[in-house]
DNA sequence: ATAATTTCTTGATCTACATCAATGTGCAGA
DNA sequence: TCTGCACATTGATGTAGATCAAGAAATTAT
């Protein structure tokens, strides 16, 4: 059932629990798109009111500094949404970059798939200020880490968020991620794996 | 006009946009609290589903490590809201603590109110989704601040975020927010003097 | 006011991680 | 298969900020 977005459908009637007959009626409201390796969803400066659902592939998320050296603030693989938050409501030029590491399939929604879907589905609604609520927590965790731990266990806790993203990307894009250098990374990993 | 919640009352008719009459409807769904210098408003481990406003005072949002050792996520003075967003949707237990620094008197809401004033008033309902995205905009950019950014710069942020909180916290507090140590803000302030 | 406690400053050393540089490794294209 | 090129490793050295320690200043308690 729905090969383009089988994951999609299945996290909104697994884990959402959003009856069957809910789901039908949204269709109409979103549509699929595949992007190429190396495509860019959204540049700084830009604005972008799309919501992905990450089908199949990785998006990330991150911004650059003057000497265009990035930081990445947040990995999509499978199952994991996306969004420029601040794009959603407001018309201001977003900070941020968005774009695809691998050739990834995307649920593209907007605010009004949430308006209908809220509307249609109540255990949507409660699933949908639940991940906020989620998100924001996990926010808190990461800035929580950064403040109050050296960068070793920063990684070890990297692993467990994205287990196996570890193959996946280089490992610039991990260090990025952490705030630390390749290097840095390299002799962590050589330290965790002397254990 | 409602001197026990002035600024609260000003900050739904002027920044929410929110009409008199439906401020009005909303008065039996919230109460004002009081508390002392020291109050701990949530524990580690507590559940606490409350949304505080700050109507006066200010209170403080942090971790602790296994040493004690505190971490200060998010300083809410006046006209600021806190709540441990977790704990409004589930029942898991807490992982941060909230307390009062000074004596402070609080706007106490909840889910319920929530749920009252966005099937109210549409502005509201607006401005709190605003509010959540810009929230979340916000932690995204102070977890790129931390990645990216030497502490001196880090330091001139908070400057800008928390204006005046440095004449009414001690050094330690803002060593703590931006994870580094007491000594340093020192240095860092001498630093920015001599300029 | 005096004592006690907390906070702030400053200096001396230490350490985690950065930077720079060289070499090694695996994969993509001719 | 050889040639690049991006990526990973390792070593040598530098530096921001930590830690430790002592004294000054400010606050709070007696």
């Amino acid at each position: 059932m729905y090969p383009e977005f089988k994951n999609f459908h299945q996290y909104f009637t697994e884990k959402a629990l959003v009856a069957q007959k809910d789901f039908e009626k949204l269709l109409p409201y979103f549509s699929v798109e595949k992007y190429p390796k190396g495509h860019t969803l959204l540049s700084k400066g830009g604005v972008n009111k799309h919501i992905y659902f990450v089908e199949e592939g990785l998006l990330r998320f991150y911004t650059k500094d003057e000497n265009g050296k990035e930081f990445i603030l947040h990995f999509a693989p499978e199952n994991w949404w996306l969004t420029d938050r601040n794009n959603l409501c407001s018309n201001e030029p977003s900070e941020f970059f968005i774009d695809a590491y691998e050739e990834t399939s995307v649920v593209l929604l907007n605010h009004d798939f949430i308006e209908k879907a809220t509307e249609i589905s109540h255990e949507f609604r409660t699933f949908h200020e639940h991940i906020l609520q989620r998100h924001i927590k996990q926010l808190y965790r990461r800035i929580n880490l950064l403040i109050s731990t050296p960068a070793k266990e920063c990684y070890i806790e990297f692993l467990k968020t994205y287990p196996n993203i570890t193959q996946r990307v280089p490992q610039w894009m991990i260090a990025s991620y952490l705030g630390i250098t390749p290097e840095a990374v390299s002799r962590i990993r050589k330290e965790l794996a002397s254990k």
